[in-house]
DNA sequence: TCTGGGGTCCTAGGACCC
DNA sequence: TCTGGGGTCCTAGGACCC
């Protein structure tokens, strides 16, 4: 089937990638590490991102801090600074704002926008759009941004990722196929290595191709066909490679979500009972921070525990009441913990995930005169929240989290002198910690 | 890449009901 | 109650993304 379209542009939907982008913005923040090897992730020992100059060196994605260290004794390795990052993603998506309300705020540091019909009111071609928008953002942030314009977001987005970094890719309708033609199917958004790996034995006995498979051919291939083979989003990507336009944008800031987790890994692993549910009640804290941060409570949870051998036993817990006080999920997971928890087995993780989220608004009226502890509950959870805010995260915290928490400050490749000494160099003070042992205290 | 953390969507299959 | 057919809801698990 031969891609074909008579309009440049259908639809006009840009991609917009901020390059290395956490990396960046340390460097937009700070103008002294320009041209020097950044990498942040400093807090999980891991590379989160990195600049092109420690790119360029032989820094990935997920490298241990170690490892690079030695790779580039001069390397500077920050801690991530989210506020900062989301304060350059707001800016990022206001300057894009000026050419159109129809923004899908995407991730921190990505969006798309839909440029269609905009020429007359801004005056200008789409291609002048998308030109303007990149000149605006790397003048304006002091870092450099991928863009691609086509006629979807699939093909956007395969136009944005074309040529990295500060790269300007623009796809118009009747170019599609010389682009899909030199793209390996396994780059395109949404097919993974599963997939790819699927369509390579599909089209190898029917077609016969041997070596790698180009989305063209992918995409060359009969909607039926698809049909017959495929699941419905692999249908809905085949259908954007071709030109048509499946994927709207979500317009508007993301506040709600469908769940909410955190998962921790420890080292070394353990198979202390008491230890591994302490990490789960931190687990369990911090999620319910989160929670109360966008006002939502929660009617169904998970938690679970992982082995060194990276096998997961979980349970999942129904509640008749939505909730968002972290003793009571702790004193449900306590109930099933054992259940659970095998003794000797080494555990390298936990978890938990809360599911039915509802808004304050939504929820069921306490019917059975609760209401007054309730309330008490929610003061003091209000006023460890501001805690929180005041003195930094988790400076109060469960006395069930206590051996976890009480754990951290064993942590680090430095001795803790060495370490309290950098801390003070850097300006950081450490952090004052209160226990309430006796917040967990809840029967009913 | 011997493997960190936080999400979303989709599908198949079972339970249950009429 | 042998049987049939259809619809809905829920759950587990897979796949993918940043």
């Amino acid at each position: 089937m031969p891609i074909l379209s008579l309009h440049s542009f259908s639809r006009a939907i840009l991609h917009v990638d901020g390059d290395c982008f956490f990396a960046s913005c340390e460097v937009a923040k700070n103008p002294a590490l320009k041209g020097k090897c950044v990498v942040t992730g400093k807090e999980r020992g891991i590379a989160s991102s990195m600049s092109y100059e420690a790119k360029a060196r032989g820094v990935t994605r997920a490298m241990r801090l170690s490892e690079i260290r030695k790779l580039i004794p001069e390397v500077i390795i920050l801690p991530s600074d989210y506020e900062t990052y989301s304060l350059y993603s707001q800016r990022m998506y206001a300057i894009v704002r000026r050419y159109t309300e129809a923004i899908e705020e995407y991730s921190i540091d990505e969006c798309f926008a839909d440029l269609t019909g905009m020429r007359r009111p801004n005056k200008m071609s789409y291609e002048q759009m998308a030109m303007k928008i990149k000149h605006e953002l790397d003048m304006e942030l002091g870092m450099t941004f991928s863009v691609g314009l086509s006629v979807n977001k699939v093909l956007a987005k395969a136009a944005s990722k074309w040529r990295k970094p500060s790269g300007l890719t623009i796809i118009p309708g009747y170019n599609i196929h010389l682009y899909l033609a030199k793209l390996p199917v396994e780059k395109v958004w949404g097919i993974g290595s599963q997939t790819s790996a699927y369509i390579q034995k599909l089209l190898g006995e029917a077609r016969g191709y041997s070596g790698a498979v180009t989305a063209l051919q992918f995409a060359s291939e009969q909607p039926e066909w698809v049909k017959l083979h495929f699941s419905k989003p692999f249908q809905e990507i085949h259908r954007e490679l071709n030109g048509g336009f499946v994927y709207p944008l979500v317009i508007g800031e993301k506040n709600d979500y469908a769940s909410i987790s955190k998962t921790r890994t420890f080292t070394p692993p353990s198979s202390d009972r008491e230890y591994v549910f302490a990490q789960l009640s931190k687990n369990i804290e911090n999620a319910c921070i989160k929670l109360r941060r966008h006002s939502l409570f929660t009617k169904r949870f998970a938690f679970f525990l992982k082995t060194q051998e990276f096998r997961y036993a979980g349970l999942e817990i129904k509640l008749s009441q939505a909730i968002s006080a972290p003793q009571e999920i702790i004193r449900s997971v306590r109930e099933k913990f054992s259940q659970v928890h095998r003794p000797g087995v080494l555990y390298r993780a936990t978890g938990i995930v809360l599911m039915d989220l509802d808004h304050e608004d939504v929820r069921t009226a306490d019917l059975f005169g609760d209401s007054n502890r309730i309330e008490k509950v929610q003061a003091v959870l209000q006023a460890v929240d501001s805690i929180d805010a005041k003195f930094g995260k988790h400076t109060v915290f469960l006395g069930s989290s206590w051996k976890a928490v009480n754990s951290q400050s064993h942590r680090g490749d430095r001795g803790e002198e060495t370490e309290r000494r950098a801390q003070l160099l850097r300006g950081e003070t450490k952090r004052q910690r209160i226990g309430l042992p006796f917040l967990g205290k809840i029967d009913r």
